[in-house]
DNA sequence: AATCCTATCAACCGCACTTCG
DNA sequence: ACGAAGTGCGGTTGATAGGAT
């Protein structure tokens, strides 16, 4: 019983002297050291052989976000925002599988990505993040929209050199469903499409169907001809080239942001 | 200059699943 | 087959830097 009591005491000690908190640059190097002669796994050992006072989950997690070599920190790119938001509106919150598309990004990263960034724009329009207004503005609207901005900053960068090239762009969009909003007026606001035939995104103000989806809520339904996003994974590795031009700019020139498309949108 | 507010992100927590003895 | 230990994942928290007042 006395041998039982002790044990438990030892236990309770060895968790008193567990660090926590930030990790400090002694640490970093032991951990980092450890696995360079070791290799990684096997984490509570690991964190025993290696005498740091972490848990073994705490050392995966320091090695796995921060100091595994291919780690890339710093700012997501607009091309990393894309592939981000597409591939949420396939599979939700699965950010381990999310991140296995963006080379050296975490999980953890791109969750804050989201929590930060992308539902702080559902808040501001008051709406749910996993609401079907707002996967359609993410989708038709917020979604295209970083497209062209991409497209723009290629077409400048292709401008600069002396090379006359054809703005292409490479995302993983397999496809994107021809959409039409309309405003109180039954105005057409905008029609955007890209379609895998013509490899295009076009936007024009004809033929558009749209409707308000309740006379009390303040958000437009997208009509839709088709839900096809991402039929199957491969396709996102099947990289298609997507050709860009506009005929409605005065639309779209100044809808740089969440914030400007849903003031176009109230007005 | 001081204080408050907000955004960001590293780290922790709890749960579910897998592996091991 | 079973329980304990280990691992992985998504959700959440808290420290802090930087901007606004």
């Amino acid at each position: 019983m006395d041998k039982l009591i002790n044990q438990e005491n030892n236990i309770d000690e060895e968790i008193m002297e567990l660090r926590r908190g930030p990790w400090s640059v002694e640490e970093d190097f032991v951990l980092m050291n450890y696995i360079s002669h070791h290799g990684e796994g096997r984490w509570n050992s690991l964190s025993r052989c290696a005498g740091l006072k972490r848990t073994g989950k705490s050392c995966r997690l320091r090695w796995l976000n921060y100091l595994r070599p291919d780690v890339r920190h710093g700012n997501i790119t607009l091309e990393e925002q894309l592939l981000i938001l597409q591939l949420h509106s396939r599979w939700g919150n699965r950010w381990s599988k999310i991140a296995q598309y963006l080379q050296g990004r975490t999980d953890n990263e791109i969750k804050n990505y989201w929590r930060t960034r992308v539902q702080k724009h559902a808040k501001q329009l008051k709406c749910d993040v996993n609401s079907k207004q707002f996967q359609d503005i993410l989708r038709y609207l917020w979604i295209p929209r970083l497209v062209e901005r991409i497209q723009a900053s290629k077409i400048s960068f292709n401008n600069s050199s002396s090379e006359t090239q054809q703005p292409v762009l490479r995302t993983g969009i397999t496809e994107l469903v021809p959409i039409q909003l309309m405003n109180n007026n039954n105005n057409n606001i905008l029609r955007t499409s890209v379609t895998p035939e013509n490899s295009s995104v076009v936007t024009s103000s004809e033929n558009s169907i749209g409707t308000q989806v309740s006379p009390n809520q303040d958000y437009y339904q997208v009509n839709q001809s088709d839900q096809l996003w991402f039929e199957d994974c491969q396709s996102m590795d099947q990289q298609n080239n997507i050709e860009l031009w506009m005929d409605n700019e005065d639309v779209f020139n100044n809808l740089c942001n969440i914030e400007d498309i849903w003031s176009y949108l109230e007005n």
